[in-house]
RNA sequence: GGGCGCUUAGCUCAGUUGGUUAGAGCGCCGCCUUUACACGGCGGAUGUCGCAGGUUCGAGUCCUGCAGCGCUCACCA
């Protein structure tokens, strides 16, 4: 089909407004939410993929009748797109700094303009039935309320507070960044065994480390309290060396004991421990967490670019110390360990290879450094507990902690659904190991946290307060936090506590804002993780928290919160399914959905993810432009199997000539395999293009002479063929109908038009159980046997001699092409829409009623009803006995295809009663279909130029098969017949013969042994006697 | 290291609670330009189901171990 064709449909379902969603309409409610695309980049085929099974559930729903909304969105994606920002701009050597913050986020947004235009124009481009009067983006106004809401509530409530922690730390760049920015390296190590001795000069521990240059830090030295050497240590210190620091041996069952000191076995670090454990809180995460239990000091010895530093919480630097200050982390490390070693405190050294968290932006490792962050309370039992207690009963793992269990009951609880159900662990353990949610970010493109703080002397703080009281509770909430330390305390205490403090106010809308800064309160410049907007997606999409504000909302949150499934990938569940599961409920006291459906992965050719920066990903345009979007969408249906990923071979299509062909590839630094960024064309070595990969990394730049060549892939030759089959299909089946005879009569139904309607029958129910399943694959795989195999093959062949004139065969035909056009359309709107306008004049002269077929008329395909199939449709009898016509065909077209007879000769059937009267309830298909001339009772002569076959465990003789009967290869095949059946028969007889087997297996299951048994020497026996009329 | 998957025809993938001759599409081979479709029709060939054990009358399917691949969480003792 053209692509001019996709346009025009387009338009009609434009023109009639059939994807959007009216609340006040009736209907079950059928809605979901598109996980937003980022507006860093265009989609490639992941989002296709993604988005082809949410049109196919929305499609699907909506013929079914529901009330249907699927609301389309993008993503800010903070860091992403500030990213991709700062990084064009550095093209032109310009930075962040060099504008205001303002005109910088100009910037972004110009870009995120460009890209959600992109984005959206590419979901048409795909056919999504999106309601895109609705689209909204993370960062409008309406989902810039429902952020502000969510976070002054959280405030409020004490589920977000300040923190003093160590985050992820690129010292290139000198920004936090977030878990998923750091890539962990292989890199090749050491273990450093550090001698520190105790302060009474009774002796020394040693630890050991990867990271000598931390020990400046170090304020403690754990032991296992179950380690045989903890007792004689207790109450000791240790004088730590070049600092001459005294510090605490402490004793924690967090530290691994050596294996040979009775340490587990198993645990790798029993074999490298040596009990005793540097303590280095700002330095390391597990440490801080150690720290807090024993309430050791902090110091921070580094500076935010990683050289070691004494004016970042470093106080007691001494001349020794302060002969590392100023040095890289690097080469502290390396004069660190040279000071033990000449000092005679470094014991060993072993070689040792670990991974280690690098930067994906500068490479350069991640620093876990200390400073001050805003956390969501998400381990509170009202969040975390609150997801876990979610879960379908099914599908928890053992059984939920008894806390977990004890809390209040809840609407949604026990009703979250995961599909493939493997998944749901995933969300269990996530909940259950979970952190503290850090949600501030050193960015500027994003939603601005909107809290106001002022730093002063707890007195005067205090006086503060009765100025403030005159903002009520509604629009501003307050909390304490002292500087010291970072711990917050109870607002009622300030006026009695001493010291610097913050005073953190956290203002429901800029409203009260000049009121507060003319107070000398300050607004904290980070902005929020892109996930605490993600995760309020299905309840800001719809107005909440007050949807009377926007008019065109009125009823959506209601009518369409809890929606019906989240569609995503698995890397999703943590990051985005969590958090929306624990704000909406808690927000509005149910789930954001029931179902939760995780789909496989696209892969390159090279079983490589599709990735932006590799370059790897294809745009569905291009696929679209090589092979239509029906044809995309079909074979994308198909790939959607739930155990493994999908590998797509891509290729490159020439833009000088327009030929397909393999790229060269080459493999990158990083061990990727891809297109190398110039490529040649094919035809013509001389001309030169870019690949995606060039394109991406910037290593090549299209232009006119040579330009960016577009992807494409032989895997959607699938989807293309069968539509294009279903296109021709269709147009013949309607130029007979249109060529019908005026005097067709009513006729009985056949057995081939009985069986029709009973695949038709048949196929719905399996579509309809498939997607219940979210088993897409199997939606694809009915389609096409119901359309290529069933109606194609053998429908349309065996009714052509007939159809012109049996009025009612024509009914059935109608009714058919009806039934798959509507069966189809979820997968392949386009082609089916194009298609409807023809069906359209059937229905309207009830040209395809048929009894027990429920298809009524409809403007648009799109919005026709999902056919309704009786039960008496699905004639078991129609089935069973096709399936024997079937087989005959099979075996006459084996032979003639054997022989290679022309399908334009016709010959003879010689068989026994039984085979013609099943010739003969097929009403002239098996002539059709095998090219038979006419059927014959087996005369009591053998007719000398017969070939034999054999069907059912008769004989069966094809007579002006072949001219001249050549005995050498008829009796070759024969014997091979033979051979394969005794084969056969050689397995049932060895069962048959098993004890075992006759007394445990089901006696069903013998009974059909026994017959396939007799069957086969049946068959046997009449290709003997076919044999031995051959003679010699 | 923990967890979850995967390993089936040359390629990309199915294979429901163990059951008889392990499937599909592409590719390959032969025939057919038969009046819907060569993006087609008819026929055909191709599999020690990753390896090694075990349970069972019977294992691609269940169990154990091993190898390889992928994802994910953790990991700077």
């Amino acid at each position: 089909m053209p692509l001019e064709a996709e346009g025009l449909v387009r338009e009609r379902w434009n023109a009639s407004r059939a994807f959007h969603a009216d609340p006040s309409q009736p209907g079950e409610p059928y809605s979901i939410f598109i996980p937003p695309p980022n507006v860093t980049a265009a989609l490639h085929l992941g989002h296709a993929f993604n988005n082809a099974l949410q049109d196919l559930l929305t499609r699907h729903y909506r013929m079914k009748g529901a009330n249907t909304l699927w609301l389309p969105g993008t993503d800010h994606a903070g860091i992403a797109t500030q990213t991709v920002v700062e990084k064009r701009l550095l093209l032109q050597g310009k930075r962040r700094t060099d504008f205001t913050r303002e005109q910088f986020v100009g910037k972004v947004q110009e870009w995120k303009d460009e890209y959600e235009a992109t984005i959206l124009s590419q979901l048409t481009a795909m056919g999504c039935s999106c309601d895109f009067e609705r689209t909204r983006f993370t960062m409008d106004e309406t989902c810039a309320v429902a952020v502000r809401a969510a976070f002054f509530t959280l405030f409020r409530d004490g589920l977000v507070y300040r923190g003093k922690r160590l985050v992820n730390w690129d010292p290139a760049t000198q920004t936090a960044l977030s878990d998923d920015e750091v890539e962990m390296e292989e890199v090749d190590g050491s273990f450093w065994y550090l001698k520190y001795p105790l302060s009474d000069g009774s002796g020394f521990v040693t630890v050991a480390t990867t990271r000598p240059e931390t020990m400046l830090g170090d304020t403690a030295v754990g032991v296992n309290p179950k380690d045989p050497r903890a007792a004689g240590l207790r109450g000791k210190f240790v004088r730590l060396p070049i600092t001459d620091r005294l510090i605490p041996i402490v004793e924690d069952e967090y530290v691994v004991m050596p294996a040979s000191l009775g340490g587990d076995p198993l645990d790798p670090k029993a074999s490298f421990a040596t009990g005793f454990l540097k303590v280095t809180p700002a330095h390391d995460q597990n440490d801080w967490d150690l720290g807090l239990r024993h309430s050791l000091a902090v110091i921070n010895v580094m500076a935010p670019d990683g050289s070691i530093s004494d004016r970042h919480g470093w106080n007691d630097a001494n001349e020794a110390a302060r002969a590392f200050v100023g040095l890289s982390r690097e080469d502290a490390r390396k004069k660190i360990v040279a000071w033990f070693k000449a000092n005679n405190l470094l014991e060993e050294v072993r070689p040792y290879r670990h991974s280690v968290g690098h930067s994906y932006r500068s490479h350069v490792p991640v620093e876990p450094y200390l400073s001050d962050q805003w956390y969501v309370r998400v381990t509170d039992d009202r969040l975390r507990g609150s997801a876990l207690r979610s879960m379908a009963k099914d599908q928890v793992e053992g059984e939920l902690a008894p806390d977990v269990r004890a809390a209040g009951a809840m609407a949604g609880d026990g009703e979250l659904r995961f599909f493939p159900a493997r998944y749901a662990k995933n969300f269990q353990s996530w909940h259950e190991n979970i952190r503290d949610w850090c949600i501030s970010r050193q960015l500027w493109w994003g939603h601005q946290i909107p809290v106001w703080t002022k730093r002063a002397d707890a007195r005067a703080l205090a006086g503060l307060l009765g100025t403030l009281a005159s903002l009520p509770s509604s629009r501003a909430a307050l909390r304490v936090a002292r500087v010291s330390d970072g711990v917050e305390v109870a607002v009622s205490t300030l006026a009695s506590a001493v010291g610097e403090h913050d005073l953190h106010v956290a203002l429901a809308s800029d409203d009260d804002a000049a009121t507060i800064e003319s107070f000398g309160f300050k607004r904290d410049p980070d902005v929020l993780d892109t996930w605490f907007s993600s995760a309020l997606w299905p309840m800001s999409t719809l107005g909440w928290p007050d949807p009377a504000k926007w008019p065109e909302m009125a009823g959506l949150l209601d009518r369409y919160n809890p929606s019906s499934v989240l569609c995503t990938a698995r890397e999703i569940i943590t990051l985005w399914v969590s958090r929306m599961v624990m704000f909406n409920r808690y927000f509005l006291g149910r789930l954001p959905f029931k179902h939760v459906f995780i789909h496989a992965m696209i892969q390159d050719g090279h079983g490589q993810k599709m990735s932006k920066s590799l370059g790897n990903g294809v745009d569905p345009r291009d696929i679209i432009h090589s092979h239509g979007c029906d044809a995309m969408r079909f074979t994308l249906v198909s790939m959607a199997t739930n155990t493994q990923d999908v590998r797509l071979p891509v290729d490159l299509v020439d833009p000088h000539s327009g030929e397909t062909f393999g790229p060269k590839w080459i493999t990158t630094s990083g061990g990727y395999s891809v297109a190398d960024a110039i490529q040649s064309s094919p035809k013509d070595p001389s001309k030169k293009m870019v690949s995606g990969f060039g394109a991406a990394t910037g290593v090549a730049t299209p232009t006119a002479d040579m330009p960016l060549a577009r992807n494409t892939s032989a895997r959607f030759d699938l989807g293309r063929n069968f539509a294009n089959k279903l296109w021709n299909a269709t147009r013949f089946a309607l130029s007979n109908l249109a060529a019908a005879a005026a005097d067709s009569k009513e006729e009985p139904l056949t057995l081939v038009d009985r069986w029709m309607l009973a695949r038709v029958a048949h196929a719905t129910q399996s579509i309809e159980a498939a997607i219940a399943d979210y088993e897409f694959y199997r939606v694809a795989e009915a389609l096409y046997d119901l359309i290529w195999r069933d109606f194609c093959d053998w429908y349309l062949e065996s009714v052509k001699p007939t159809i012109r004139t049996n009025a009612t065969q024509q009914r059935v035909l109608a009714a058919s092409i009806d039934a798959m056009l509507r069966l189809l359309h979820p997968v392949c709107p386009f082609v089916t829409e194009t298609l409807w306008a023809s069906v359209q004049s059937l229905e309207a002269g009830g040209k395809n009623s048929i009894a027990g077929i429920l298809l009524p008329p409809a403007r648009l395909c799109a919005i026709a009803a999902w056919p309704t199939c009786a039960a008496t449709l699905r004639d078991a009898e129609a089935l069973a006995q096709f399936e024997r016509v079937q087989a005959l065909v099979d075996a006459i077209r084996r032979v003639r295809g054997e022989r290679q007879v022309s399908p334009k000769r016709k010959v003879v059937l010689l068989a026994s009663d039984s085979v013609r009267a099943l010739v003969s309830s097929a009403s002239g298909v098996v002539e059709t279909l095998a090219g038979i001339q006419s059927v014959q009772s087996v005369p009591t002569i053998r007719p000398s130029a017969c070939v034999a076959i054999t069907f059912e465990g008769s004989e069966l003789l094809l007579d002006g098969l072949v001219d001249a009967i050549d005995n050498v290869a008829e009796k070759a095949r024969l014997s091979a017949l033979i051979t394969e059946r005794e084969k056969q028969a050689l397995g049932m007889r060895l069962k048959l013969s098993n004890e075992g087997y006759l007394a445990k297996a089901k006696p069903e299951l013998i009974e059909e042994t026994r017959r396939k048994l007799a069957e086969a020497e049946a068959d046997i026996s009449a290709a003997e006697r076919a044999f031995a009329a051959l003679g010699t």
